[in-house]
DNA sequence: TCCTTAATTTAACGTTCGTTAGAATTATAG
DNA sequence: CTATAATTCTAACGAACGTTAAATTAAGGA
């Protein structure tokens, strides 16, 4: 009956229940109703709710961060910084549901501490990434740290309209923005 | 047998539970158990858990944004921006706890829509304010635009960071990232 | 004092939740 | 064709939820 495979068309579901509804207003009856199979079905896939939601965000949500970090290919920062963030608005739903997901859970709507600390761990890694991306590119700059840290913040509101508030950026607003933070540097 | 107002203390633990376990997460229960009133107490004071929640932000939460919104005695832009977000550090827990609530409901964790367009509402008259605090600074800066909606993400992270994450942000490093984008202002 | 109103409680209602037992169906392989 | 395993379903469990009825207690003025 099946045309995709199920366990994944469940997955794809909950990611909308929990980002509509939240851990706890998202019901996995619900979920069956919508993936229009029985409700055991997702016990059958998955151990319990909680470990649906896990799945989501340790696997699904931590991947997409990783494939994120990945695009590091640098010649103009300004240009880079631009693409980085406009080619967020063309994430498949689901890619963007699954961000915004993550991104609540780290604002912690539903207290889950574990999770929570795991993104703590990958919040720190973030501004020694982008000070070695940066470093080349500021020689005559004194306040190397106040900018990267300035840029890091513009950034974190750039993803946050895209993903969760779901607004489409232009990129020459982008642009603009980074270029003010970044106007010291080549 | 109430030392304070019930009423009062009713709405101060639900923040409480509120953020810390979302709309649906958060029982009457667990509220009259933490207020040390029996359930139906809160029954007596709130008609529904929607109405004690809807109280919360359309009384509590707003009124907070306009208390801060009213704070504009601008000589030196730079100054006044640090003072704005720096005195976010000292707000009481309650006041910090209503404003992360309100966050999170405008990033949609649970889904109520009419909150949801109040805050649009008010997001869309934010702009323009700090476009009108601004002006006068920015005679010869020809972005004037894009200085202001950097600066406004900018405002955004890190109030973020101060109520949502709890974090404590150092004056001198506000000073530093605002100054970094109004840095061709005077 | 008694009466009226306000504050608070105990106990329960109907519903919905997460979860599971166990049967039925379908696919797979020998 | 048959036996075994993989899917899927119906039905129900106990627990917890939001909410309310009705009884009890406390307070205050006549």
């Amino acid at each position: 009956m099946a045309d995709k495979d199920l366990r994944e068309r469940i997955k794809e579901v909950a990611v909308e229940h929990f980002n509509t509804n939240g851990y706890h207003g998202t019901t996995i009856r619900n979920i069956a109703k919508d993936v229009n199979c029985s409700l055991p079905m997702i016990y059958y896939y998955y151990k319990n709710k909680k470990e649906l939601f896990d799945e989501i965000i340790k696997k699904e949500y931590f991947n997409l961060l990783e494939k994120q970090a990945s695009l590091l290919k640098i010649d103009n920062v300004i240009d880079f910084y631009t693409k980085f963030i406009y080619d967020l608005n063309s994430l498949s739903n689901y890619d963007k549901q699954v961000y915004r997901l993550g991104i609540k859970v780290y604002l912690s709507f539903d207290g889950d501490e574990e999770l929570m600390n795991l993104m703590d761990e990958w919040e720190k890694s973030i501004l020694p990434r982008h000070r070695e991306i940066l470093k080349p590119h500021m020689k005559n700059v004194n306040n190397e740290k106040a900018v990267v840290r300035t840029l890091v913040h513009l950034l974190e509101t750039m993803i946050e309209n895209i993903v969760v508030k779901n607004r489409y950026l232009p990129e020459d607003e982008i642009r603009e923005e980074i270029s003010i933070v970044l106007q010291s540097c080549g």
